[in-house]
Parts: C-alpha cells; sequence; structure tokens
DNA sequence: ATCGTCAAGTTCCATACGGAACAAAATCCG
DNA sequence: CGGATTTTGTTCCGTATGGAACTTGACGAT
C-alpha cells in the first residue's frame, strides 16, 4: 500500500503508539501525544519541562541561583573566557536578563569579568574556583535526571535519539527565519 | 571492542558528529552540542526554543494571545469540554496563570465555560466558533515549522524520531519525582 | 452527621521578565 | 579622516509570572 503524504503525517505522530499502550500516562498528554498535528513541539516542550522543572527548581534551593543566573555558569563551565552576547545568543535568554544574572553571579563570587583589551565594549567572563564547585556538583543531580528520563530505552535507541536530535539541530541554521504567513500584511 | 560504561556516554553525546560537519551553527552552540554532560536536555531546549519562540510571538502579534492563553485554546482544539487543572498539570503552567488565561480567553469570546454539575468548584471549558477559527488558521504555520525544523531528516529518521520521542514520555509517570541528592538536609 | 483532609480556582503580592531606549565603542565606507 | 551604522552591555519601566494564602466544595473516616 501506497502511502500518501497526508497518511505519512497521520503515520509520523502515531509513531510508537502500538508498541506503548497508554501505560498510566495522563488523559490529555494522551490525546497531545496521539492526536495532535503538532507532534514534534509537544514532545519536545514536555520533555524539556520535565528536565527543567526540577532541576531548576533544586539548583535554586540548594544554591540559590536562578535558571538565567545557572545558565551562565553553565555555559562558562563548558566554555570558560565567553562573552555575554554569545552566552545570550546560545541560551535564547535576551541579553538584558544576561546581563542581570551576569552582574548577581560577580556579586556572588561566583564568577568575575576582565575588559577585553580587543574591544572595550565587552567583558570576558571567567568562572571562579567557587563557581567550578558549584558547576561540578550540580552535573551530578542533571546527569542523573537524563539517565532516569532516558531509562526506558535501550542503548541502540539512546544512541539513535542522540544521533537524531543533534542532527536536527545542526541543520538549525538552515531554517528560514519564519517569515509571515499572512502576506496581507499592511 | 568492548565499550565501558563512561566511553558510552561519551559516544551517546557525540552521537552524530561524524555525520555533521559543523556547518554554520555558533561556536558556544557546538561546545553544548558535542561537550556537553547533558546533551538531551540542551538538544531538546534548543529545538524548543526554536519553535517555540517564533511561534508563540507571531500569534501574540496575529491575535493578540500570549502564550498561556493559546495553550489553553490548543488544548480545547484538541480535545473540548477541559477543565483548567486538566489543562494545568498537561501543559506545566501554574493554575493561577491557567485561571488568568482563561479569563482573558472568555472575556474575547474565544472560549466558553459551564459549572460541572458533578463537581461544583470545577469549571468545562468549550471552544468557541471564533476560537475554533483562530486554531484552525494558527495551526498551519505551527505545522509548517515543524516541516521545516524536520526537513533535514529522511522521512525513516522523522518516523524513528517521532517514535523514539513518544517512548520516553510515554515513560515519563515511571520516573521518580527527583528526589534530593544531598542526603544531609537538615 | 461532622470533622479533617484534599482538590479546583481565584486573588494577592513581590519579583523576574523582556521590549525599548540608551551610552559607548567598533566598524564600515565614501 | 568623519559621519552613518552596527554591536555590546546597561537601565528603565510596564507587565506577566508563579508562590502562597484563601474560598468553596468534595470526599473519607469514624
Amino acid at each position: 500500500m501506497q502511502l500518501e503524504i497526508s497518511s505519512f503525517d497521520a503515520l509520523l505522530r502515531q509513531g510508537g503508539k502500538a508498541a506503548a499502550g497508554s501505560h498510566g500516562v495522563d488523559d490529555l498528554v494522551s490525546v497531545k501525544l496521539w492526536q495532535n498535528p503538532c507532534w514534534l513541539s509537544f514532545r519536545i516542550n514536555f520533555l524539556a519541562l520535565q528536565f527543567n522543572e526540577p532541576i531548576y527548581r533544586w539548583i535554586e534551593k540548594e544554591y540559590g541561583l536562578a535558571r538565567p543566573e545557572f545558565v551562565v555558569l553553565y555555559s562558562l563551565g563548558l566554555s570558560n573566557g565567553l562573552t555575554a552576547s554569545a552566552i545570550s545568543s546560545s541560551s535564547g535568554f535576551p541579553k538584558n536578563t544576561m546581563s542581570r544574572a551576569i552582574q548577581k553571579l560577580i556579586d556572588k563570587n561566583i564568577i568575575r569579568r576582565e575588559v577585553d583589551a580587543a574591544d572595550l565594549r565587552s567583558f570576558v567572563l571567567f568562572i571562579t574556583d567557587e563557581g567550578k564547585r558549584i558547576v561540578d556538583q550540580a552535573m551530578q543531580p542533571m546527569v542523573e535526571r537524563e539517565k532516569v528520563m532516558l531509562s526506558g530505552l535501550t542503548p541502540a535507541e539512546k544512541l539513535m535519539l542522540s544521533e537524531l536530535l543533534a542532527k536536527v539541530v545542526v541543520d538549525s541554521p538552515n531554517w528560514p527565519p519564519m517569515i509571515n504567513i499572512e502576506e496581507n500584511e499592511e
């Protein structure tokens, strides 16, 4: 049987339904999983929430750092010596939010900054020992949380998921910037 | 060659790196993609952002609906006759935010509500014709955006991604509720 | 019944957020 | 070089946000 476009779309969003009986998952979640034209965005957003909510709640409680602050810290943990705008653009937070977060982190002696000799407008940010200690500690529950979230997949499936997500991310610079659908814009 | 646990983790986050030369993707994004112990959360959050930001910006401009309002509307579009708390729990927005969103939608005649005869505390929400019209219209760019985001994958890969994400979501009720790592909580 | 507990929604309030305007420095270009 | 334009980071300010307290109704146990 040849699949038409529309039935392939239907197949897409039904992906894996057979394998997974609606085990305990909320009713509305079920609907949003299986009867949703936007299957990708729901699944992505749902999973992002399942990770972010507990993790950032815990970080706030444990270290008194709000999400934007921790994003800065985490970014510097991965790549020390970044600039504010680099962090802003890679994380999606607006730059004023980042600016405030950076100020707070400096006050708390978690990061420090130096003027960039090459560009007097911008500052280069460095993580302090205290900051390094915090990221290292916080990494544990984060990695653990991911492990839990993936525990339903086989190793091969995890690898496949990782590859597919990476492929989509890598392709993102090629996406058109969402032009207006409605062409009758006055 | 036998893989140890730690090298499998490394393999996981490197997933698909060989296939994808760092084509145009931002420097820091590259680092967060390939040198990140939390590969899952970054990729998920990044993709969620790539969908949400342009879509909700457009919806706000086009219909004057903020994100929580549209979440309510969209949920009712998928399954009419929901209750506020059902929407709240499936979307992750706190119930007071949903409450306000619902009020605004009622004022705008986009949804309407009836008291639930079975439970006098709760209201059952219904989408109006106007509301239906809006969701139907807004669906187009949303689906289109997903299509764009997936355009780098083959049909087989799309299907695989759909299945894997669904499988993880379906497994979510089994996850432990993120107990405190630090056991020395006084 | 009646008390205690729980669940649905609303309201209050301090705060974080993000758009817009801004200052300062870099860059572009004729 | 010197004026226009872009980029970096900060500040201002109205508004949305979400925690907590609250109201009302359901439910469970004795």
